[in-house]
DNA sequence: GACCTGCTGCGGCGTG
């Protein structure tokens, strides 16, 4: 065997970071034939092994990430192998994908299996027989879902202080997907959980893409010790960024299908038709008509067609053949998808990232463009943006969409992005996370819950009297009960929702239909909007006649047609604008530059944007009057828009938001700048009163146990903003 | 007009 010679030390780093890895370690990498280790790699070792202080290590998608953490983790694992020293399972790595373990498990079984230290996936589509495996003999890497860790403490609650009483490590693979989501709080709940199950602290390490905001991810790592963390990041060399924003105009108001025009799709087809591209659209709805659309182009040139959709509805096995077909180098292959694409799986190398309509957010628009570019060479992102061809209104000559465009590209650029609520205690988790405990130690006074999950736990901002009217309130509703001595057992409501297995996932989803063919089932489609026999559904790139609908087994079959056929009406809520790309707005339009990456047709409907904020004297007002219409510029996010709707609905004035703008039809500027004189003066109302006028606050999935009070405690926290709406009602008070 | 993610235990059936 020729060995070749071990990777050098770079510059930056202790050069002797290499030989602090275990010697099979070593021996595994050399047999990989990699010259050298990235600096992102060397740079984790010494921390890593030394095995006392969290981590967090960002670096982009394919950036040797998963190495950078299992080399240390295996050669500490592989030394306690050698010492005979192990009785449980000693790393834990907690992923969002079921795909993304199984890529993991792929990749770290040769090295694994070389050391002596075996590594387990677990998520849902594992057969039991590997499960029990381990559970009888745990040791070495757990790679597993927060869910069926979920479900690990509440079905066999009493088994995991011996599985993990030698717990060394909690990774976190993909973290930024976690960040300020219901999932997120669970995720964290989860591993305080372990650590107090193991009874000592692991060392917690937190893999991500390159965020704006490290501190935000290594507070959300370990709460109140995020400045404790070591941060080791893949700064890269500043990877070189080739980027158009192509600006187009179609009459919207005759357009069905929302999103791109002809003359864009056109475009875009001559960009994506050959090569491997991603093509990120808004929706499920337009990733099919789109996929739809440039197909039909490719059958008029008579070329095989290489586009796919790709999103959360279709099937399993329809979204692996998109990606095997992006993956496989030798023909040209496009997907046209949703965010289902965004996270970390592995799709090779791809040449262009294309984004169809204005992005939902920054942090979303930083993960697509991750995905190009790869191996060195520049990212590639083209944007395209339809306007109104014939603007009618004020409010149409605005040109948002290009502008909130021109502002998240240019976040993007300053390397912003939205920031996390990490603060406000997630309610709704906090519900789950109390009846998991009470199913996995059979019960638990009030007292002990409480240290648990707030005080040491993962949801320190919530106070004793509050938790305390949490516990009152599940009782109410049965999912707590209280025996005669103080201890608290899930209740009547309780055990049912622990013992169906939807209760291990803190996000909730509506029931579908599953849309059946003679092949096998494609995915699903919504129960509401109907459909009827007979009607043209396109779904998965194919045109589809609907036969027969069985609502009693939630089933849609249908057969392969032609002709033209419509996206199935997928229902969605709105991913909301945040206050950073509002406020970069108005600067846009104060502005007076032009930037490079414009298309001339994007740089002549930016000007007219600006025209138009100049002539409906924006630039020092933030109302203007139209059609007998108050229109209200916060130029902040759907937060404080939604709080300004509600202080004005509360003194009887009718009001309604609509993206970048709140509306008060019947009401002239004079008038409103009373109403707004009057609020001001009365003072900023409680946010929880307020809430309480709101009459659909369920936001999350157990919100609904909450009861009126603790519900809109949490709405008042969670979704108002009042000191910013009464700030922007002061300035409506003093100029209009 | 508007994203994404996840899931146990057990009974029933077919096969070796």
């Amino acid at each position: 065997m020729t060995r070749p010679s071990p990777p050098s030390g770079s510059e930056t780093t202790a050069p002797d970071a290499f030989a602090l890895l275990h010697r099979g370690v070593q021996r595994w990498v050399w047999e990989q034939r990699w010259t050298s280790l990235r600096p992102i790699q060397e740079q984790a070792i010494r921390p890593i092994v030394g095995g006392d202080t969290d981590v967090l290590l960002a670096a982009a998608t394919a950036g040797g990430k998963t190495e950078a953490v299992f080399l240390p983790v295996c050669s500490v694992l592989a030394r306690d192998a050698e010492h005979g020293e192990t009785t449980g399972i000693q790393a834990v790595c907690l992923s969002p994908l079921k795909a993304l373990i199984n890529d993991q498990h792929t990749r770290l079984t040769d090295l694994c299996a070389r050391i002596g230290v075996p590594v387990t996936a677990w998520h849902g589509d594992i057969g039991a027989a590997q499960k029990d495996r381990l559970r009888e003999e745990p040791s070495g890497i757990l790679l597993i879902t927060p869910e069926s860790l979920e479900a690990m403490f509440v079905t066999r609650g009493s088994t995991v202080a011996r599985l993990f009483a030698d717990l060394r490590y909690i990774v976190v693979d993909e973290l930024h997907a976690f960040l300020g989501t219901a999932r997120g709080a669970q995720l964290r709940s989860l591993m305080h959980r372990l650590e107090h199950a193991a009874g000592h602290r692991a060392a917690r390490i937190g893999l991500s893409a390159t965020l704006a905001d490290l501190r935000a991810a290594a507070e959300f790592l370990r709460s109140g010790e995020g400045e404790r963390v070591a941060v080791v990041e893949d700064r890269g060399a500043g990877k070189e960024l080739l980027l158009q924003v192509r600006g187009y105009v179609a009459d919207l108001r005759e357009e069905t299908g929302g999103g791109a025009c002809d003359a864009a799709v056109e475009h875009l087809y001559q960009v994506v038709r050959t090569g491997h591209n991603m093509v990120f659209v808004n929706s499920r709805a337009e990733a099919e008509s789109c996929a739809a659309a440039l197909s039909a182009l490719a059958e008029q040139d008579r070329l095989p067609n290489p586009f796919t959709p790709h999103h959360g509805s279709l099937s399993a096995e329809l979204r692996a053949h998109a990606e095997q077909r992006l993956k496989n180098r030798s023909s040209p292959a496009t997907v046209v998808c949703t965010a289902t694409l965004e996270l970390g799986i592995d799709v090779g190398w791809v040449d262009t990232v294309v984004q169809l309509g204005a992005p939902p957010t920054v942090a979303g628009l930083r993960q697509r463009l991750g995905r190009s570019g790869r191996s060195g060479a520049p990212a590639k992102l083209y944007v395209y943006v339809t306007e109104q061809s014939l603007p009618e209104t004020p409010v149409e000559r605005l040109r948002l969409d290009l502008v909130q465009t021109v502002a998240m590209v240019e976040l993007l650029l300053r390397r912003w992005c939205e920031p996390p609520d990490l603060e406000t205690p997630h309610l709704s988790t906090l519900v789950q996370q109390v009846l998991s405990v009470l199913a996995q130690r059979s019960g638990a006074s009030a007292l002990r819950l409480y240290r648990e999950l707030c005080v040491e736990g993962a949801f320190p901002g919530m106070d004793e009297r509050t938790f305390a009217d949490l516990l009152r309130a599940l009782g109410e509703r049965e999912l707590v009960t209280q025996e005669r001595g103080g201890l608290l057992l899930p209740g009547k409501v309780g055990e049912l929702l622990l013992n169906h297995y939807s209760f291990y996932s803190a996000f909730d989803t509506a029931e579908e239909y599953a849309i059946a063919t003679a092949d096998g089932d494609m995915g699903t489609m919504p129960i509401s909007p109907a459909v009827d026999a007979g009607a043209l559904l396109a779904f998965g790139g194919r045109s589809w006649q609907v036969v027969e609908v069985k609502p009693a087994e939630r089933r849609v079959l249908v057969v392969p047609a032609r002709g033209e056929a419509v996206p199935p009406g997928f229902v969605g809520s709105p991913v909301p604008v945040g206050d950073g790309v509002r406020q970069r707005m108005r600067e846009v339009y104060l502005g007076a530059d032009v930037p490079r990456y414009l298309d001339e047709a994007g740089a002549i409907l930016l000007e007219e944007g600006r025209a138009a904020f100049r002539k409906m004297g924006l630039d020092d007002a933030y109302v203007h009057e139209y059609d007998g219409e108050s229109l209200l510029f916060p130029w902040r996010g759907d937060r404080v828009a939604e709080t300004i709707c509600h202080l004005l609905r509360r003194v009887g004035v009718r009001a309604a938001h609509a993206g970048a703008l709140v509306t008060v039809p019947d009401m002239d500027r004079s008038r409103l700048r009373a109403v707004a004189q009057h609020l001001v003066a009365a003072g900023p109302p409680d946010p929880v009163e307020l809430a309480r006028m709101v009459a659909d606050k369920r936001r999350h999935k157990y919100d609904h146990y909450l009861g009126e009070d603790l519900l809109s405690r949490s709405y008042a926290a969670r979704a108002l903003d009042v000191p910013g709406a009464m700030e922007f009602l002061a300035g409506v008070a003093e100029s209009g």
